[in-house]
DNA sequence: ATAAAAATTTAGATTAATCTAAATTTAAAT
DNA sequence: ATTTAAATTTAGATTAATCTAAATTTTTAT
């Protein structure tokens, strides 16, 4: 059996390897999930031992294809549960996720797999990440940051990297949601600050929005 | 903070306590949990320590106020679970009460609250158990068991005692749900089975699923 | 290439929940 | 009113997850 400790750390480890790809460092483990060094360093011999993960001391850890089918099927809950409350129980995009945190933990095939179809099999959660499918497949879209964007290109907002509260909100009070067009007027070279035309009206956002605001072209 | 460890202790005592007004003993709650009485033992101090529970060694334990208010959030969640199992995701009534020991453990407000309007403020669960509502009120029904029924009487079904998959798969062949009609026409004295007319045609029940079977006076 | 800094691991404790086995208290029975 | 049985509690261990502080390894910088 896997506790919801195991499930959090292995989550933690597929989103800093990006798809479970890269190898994951102690420290980079312990500052996603709040504990210390040597408390990510216990839990990954435990994770090695159980094979969800391939760990050599001192040189990182990986998570094995049992491990990363883990957390595919984590992720899955997560954003269907997101969906669910945004579209079902009126949460905004910027509530869903502390509460999705305990929902992803819940185990069952047939709750998870009759609130896909509920849902209508979801392709992108509220904050417009893919939701993998049963089988564990899901396509990442091309997307590009908005502070990588090109000055005079048109394109539309598709999702977000930062998903905390504050940001959020301030993308609510900016009138920036998923979909929304946007072109790049200027990129000021001091403070790589953006100039865009969004909604009609132009509006200048800091280099740190940009870097948590994903875009496709148009 | 309280523990989902606790939460499934004071939620025992107040079904053993029905309400939480009678005192309840260590090994009644030992076996309703399946652990040794003397985990029960450790842990009832420390819901007495924390106010959820009055505990006096070896004379039983009651649930506070404190404790009671927990009890009734968790039935709540419990059976708000239940019914959206049952009605959104295609669950049968046999089915719902494993999940629904693990959602109702989610702690968010805005989550119950909005779950309950979803539903349209149900007040029974799948079972026929009344729901609480958020002040924690709620009525149970003037109920009777099938083994106390009256021969020569008209009932309708409203509710079942025990909730196992067994016993609920048992009452779906036999065509017995809630809401179900039956007239009691005969007991017989040497194994107290009960004949009734159901559905149009006559079955007889056993003294065991007489006492699992609630019904109200017609 | 070696010293200093940073990252990581180990050793030893702590907390929550559980258990077994022994001791104690209460209830039942003669 | 004792004795026996049943229920309950205590004592001492165990497991999972965590921590601090010390030791070790790797990386960085001179």
């Amino acid at each position: 059996m896997i506790t919801q400790t195991e499930e959090n750390y292995i989550k933690a480890i597929y989103h800093l390897g990006q798809q479970g790809m890269e190898t994951v460092s102690t420290n980079a483990i312990a500052d996603s999930l709040n504990t210390k060094a040597s408390s990510v360093t216990d839990m990954l011999k435990k994770l090695a031992e159980k094979n969800y993960a391939d760990y050599i001391k001192y040189q990182g850890v990986i998570l094995t294809k049992k491990g990363k089918k883990i957390a595919v099927g984590i992720i899955r809950k997560h954003r269907l549960w997101e969906v669910f409350l945004v579209e079902k129980l009126n949460f905004t995009w910027d509530e869903v996720h502390e509460v999705a945190e305990d929902l992803e933990h819940i185990q069952s095939e047939k709750l998870t797999d009759e609130l896909d179809a509920f849902l209508e099999h979801p392709t992108h959660d509220p904050h417009g990440d893919p939701i993998p499918d049963k089988n564990g497949n899901f396509k990442q879209i091309e997307k590009i940051l908005l502070s990588k964007a090109l000055v005079g290109s048109k394109y539309q907002c598709v999702g977000v990297k930062d998903t905390s509260s504050t940001f959020l909100k301030y993308l609510d009070a900016n009138e920036i949601a998923l979909g929304t067009e946007l072109k790049v007027l200027h990129k000021e070279p001091f403070d790589q600050s953006i100039k865009i035309k969004l909604n009609g009206l132009d509006t200048t956002v800091s280099q740190n929005v940009a870097k948590n605001i994903f875009l496709k072209t148009l």
